[in-house]
DNA sequence: TTGTACGCGTTATCAC
DNA sequence: GTGATAACGCGTACAA
């Protein structure tokens, strides 16, 4: 490999030449710089990026930890990021912390010691005590926390309103013009309850109930573990009433699949007998039959969100302050929760 | 940010025994090895890795470029790859090509420039000219190639048999009984023909036929593009013969969800009617009703055997020579291919 | 056993 | 305009 001494070497000029051809500075003779030019190409010299950063201490790299790269979302958001990076000459090195806090924690550390110049934070990877301890220590290196709240003062969050979100889909359920509304939720307690951030959509889902002026019925409510198989169960419960539910939210998109096999195993037609809609917009939702009426999540925009505030610390100046933005879900009306009308009154009669 | 230099002052030793402790040498005795300890956590200092890598010119970083990683076989690649890595002290860089070649050679270019110790190349992401410059500039760097053959040599390349993979489905309708069978491919020209390297499916789809007995009608093979809507279209199309077939290969799932979707609308019950396995075993083929049968690629086992075959090189003293290894689909046997011989002898009377 | 001095590849300062 | 030269943080011969 050759380095920027044999360059200066190639064509008899200083090291101190070279660099400022490089890093084009103004003041060197276009001359010489073509001939530097010449040599750079003569012996394919790359700059060794390591040698620049220990001297500039900027890596040009950001680290990102996440619980699951797995997880679409999360896929989803790294790629954006990972584009948006690029675009500004900077790379990104992946940590999956596989939904366990210490590896978590080794991965965080490592990051510093290979001085990234920035963290993303991407779903529930960090025990909030070891983030505090980490941002406490190095408080001039940006964080971006995805999809997680640490309430932690100093670092960028990023969230998403899931309590809008299933107002939204619930809204989107009354408007149509249904009555007796149940929800599968997602998990009470436990590890999913928190990295997916919808504690409050019950919460939103109540709310809708009030402002729509819909009764609500405790029974309706049962709650599931964000699987296909929860969301079969759910909805055996669900169906079990003699007068079941007429149209279900589903906290996320799998379990709505799932309920939506268990209503159509029991003979019931989709949404002419029980309206679906469900939470994500994962791929497979627009292809399904009936396709799901869902809550999409801007998952390109979470991502490009976290490149801008990076890159708006990294290259102003002074520290730039942290930001805590929210983000909206966004309702796809497919075919899942349509009132059937004509096919209500027909029964009726 | 503390440096060995205050480690060392600050305990009254000089920086090359803070060094001998940091990389335990045996040679320091036990107690001044207490006493740096003692210092290194007292300044929580932490070694600048990017230092250490410019002096011992390895960096402990493999850099990854993915055609696209919101691909689900990638993602569980990139993640298996990504622990066994973290075991071996290693982090890894993470470029997503976005099926763009120039953007995948300069991702090649900036990794060099980082100093990564290899590179992982999956799925179509760089041009094979490029890749043939770069191992010739680079002949010591370990280079794996995952899902794609370059033909060069020198490069470790890790792939899927797909021609024994759609041979041992096909020859799983056969053996269950069905004589009718039609297939679903994929595309035959453009970019998925070669990234997802299943030129082969046909093949080995004929070679079942053949070896089984069983006439090949060639009206019966249709291309679709691996999405559900190309299942859809050429289900239509399969199903307008007067005599369809009774079971159908698919190249992928997707594309057998939407031959199922399709299948079911026209009146059809699965496997009773008609037969469908898939390939790939995407999440949520175990949760369609019927659940699909399909062929599983052991992706977790590629993404191992990339770690594998990096670090023996890494971790060897001499250059170690590049292998060719081809991993085998597994068939999964759930009910949508199943052969209801009561049904039919049913239905036959 | 410990300390000194140099080199890794680069940037930046400051003479010339 | 150009070229020495001192850092950057660390590893390591070699001297003490």
């Amino acid at each position: 490999m050759p380095t920027i001494k044999d360059v200066a070497h190639h064509c008899g000029v200083s090291i101190a030449t070279v660099s400022a051809v490089i890093n084009d500075a103004d003041w060197v003779p276009h001359s010489t710089r073509a001939r530097v030019m010449e040599a750079i190409r003569a012996l394919n010299y790359r700059p060794n990026r390591l040698a620049q950063s220990l001297k500039t201490r900027r890596s040009f790299t950001v680290g990102v930890i996440v619980s699951d790269i797995t997880n679409p979302f999360y896929t989803d958001i790294v790629r954006s990021l990972s584009h948006e990076l690029r675009k500004h000459e900077r790379s990104l090195v992946l940590c999956d912390s596989n939904h366990s806090f210490q590896i978590g924690e080794e991965n965080y550390r490592m990051l510093l010691e290979k001085q990234v110049d920035a963290v993303v934070l991407i779903g529930d990877c960090v025990r909030k005590e070891d983030v505090e301890e980490f941002v406490t220590e190095n408080p001039q290196m940006p964080v971006v926390a995805i999809e997680r709240d640490y309430g932690i003062e100093g670092i960028t969050k990023l969230l998403v309103d899931s309590e809008q979100g299933a107002f939204d889909a619930t809204m989107h359920l009354i408007e149509q013009g249904f009555t007796r509304i149940g929800m599968i939720s997602g998990p009470l307690t436990g590890p999913g309850s928190r990295s997916y951030g919808r504690l409050n959509q019950y919460r939103g889902f109540r709310r809708a109930l009030q402002v729509g002026g819909v009764e609500f019925d405790s029974r309706f409510v049962v709650d599931g573990d964000f699987r296909f198989s929860g969301g079969q169960t759910a909805m055996r419960r669900l169906l079990k009433f003699a007068d079941p539910p007429e149209a279900v939210f589903a906290a996320n998109d799998l379990m709505a699949l799932g309920a939506m096999e268990v209503a159509r195993s029991a003979g019931l037609r989709i949404p002419n007998d029980l309206a679906i809609i469900g939470y994500d917009d994962i791929p497979i939702a627009a292809h399904t039959s009936p396709p799901l009426t869902t809550m999409a999540i801007p998952k390109t925009e979470i991502g490009n969100a976290a490149a801008h505030e990076l890159l708006r610390h990294l290259e102003s100046e002074r520290p730039v302050g942290p930001v805590r933005r929210i983000f909206a879900a966004r309702l796809i009306v497919r075919e899942s929760a349509i009132f059937r009308l004509q096919e209500r009154l027909e029964r009726a009669s």
